[in-house]
DNA sequence: TTCGCTATCGCAATATTATGCATCATTTTG
DNA sequence: CAAAATGATGCATAATATTGCGATAGCGAA
């Protein structure tokens, strides 16, 4: 596997995961915008390789990507949050995060990964990730955090 | 929505959830074996309802039947619009969904669960909800489909 | 029952995705 | 470094899926 194919592959996940995408030529322009100029043919490759799911709905034909996706070498939450933070909120010791849609899982796992002693656990919606924190006091800190890193 | 098209249906989730089902065609053998005689257009329509959503792996592609199968989330926002639905604005890609007392947060739960991609998130409070779509186009449909379903 | 309306469905045309093969690029070997 | 081996990609085309539209079946009203 080239390095080229490993960036596109990022890139393919993360804007699956960030937009509502229709088609493999739609996917297609969008990479192009972005600097990769590949045909279809490959992306249909690239889709197999990356097990992302092409689901049918009401309104339209839309591209999901699975927790088998991005198994090797999870994201970190440093490249998550700028993408798929959308907004935060908090009350007592619980912040509510709202994340651009379907991003709430991947959030949540990244959140896990860290095994941050402020955070007691977290629980993850479709675009909503609930975390209780130990404290106020820590909500604080990994609020201030969360900003930080989503770029606010 | 006829006994036929339900009870096809049901054997299609069955199908699908128990056997590796790689094509429309191969469904339709396998459900032409157990009486139901139709075309691999309606199946195209049946996958769409069902949201049965497509997987191409390394050793071909997979039909799977995710958490949204069945039409819960419809016939729920069918049945729940045309009862609570008031009247609906939009700007931009907001949309303002006004509803007889207590009838938001039903809704907003109704959508939610339909996971439309066109949908970023919703806001629900007593009589309003709050629709974010993906674009103004998104907004397009997703308010038309709503008018449709409330009977406007 | 008969009429009128709506939902379903098949057919054919389109659109989208997958793949065989040749070619070009990259990495490995000697 | 050169040659060979392996991997990646484009092109053309096959395989699959989706959709517009007209026909028909199913359902409720009178």
């Amino acid at each position: 596997m080239t390095a080229a194919k490993r960036k596109r592959q990022d890139a393919i996940l993360e804007l699956v995961s960030t937009r509502a995408i229709g088609s493999q030529e739609e996917l297609r322009q969008l990479l192009i915008e972005r600097g990769w100029e590949v045909t279809q043919s490959t992306l249909s490759r690239d889709m197999r390789d990356l097990r992302i799911a092409r689901v049918p709905t009401p309104s339209g034909v839309r591209y999901t990507a699975g927790e088998h996706s991005g198994e090797e070498g999870r994201a970190v939450l440093s490249s998550l949050l700028p993408q798929l933070f959308q907004k935060l909120e908090f009350t007592r010791e619980l912040i509510v995060v709202k994340t651009f849609s379907a991003g709430a899982q991947p959030i949540a796992e990244a959140i896990d990964a860290e095994a941050d002693p402020d955070i007691v656990g977290t629980i993850a919606g479709e675009n909503t990730v609930l975390l209780i924190c130990r404290s106020e006091a820590a909500r604080d800190r990994v609020s201030r955090r969360l900003l930080t890193l989503a770029g606010r």
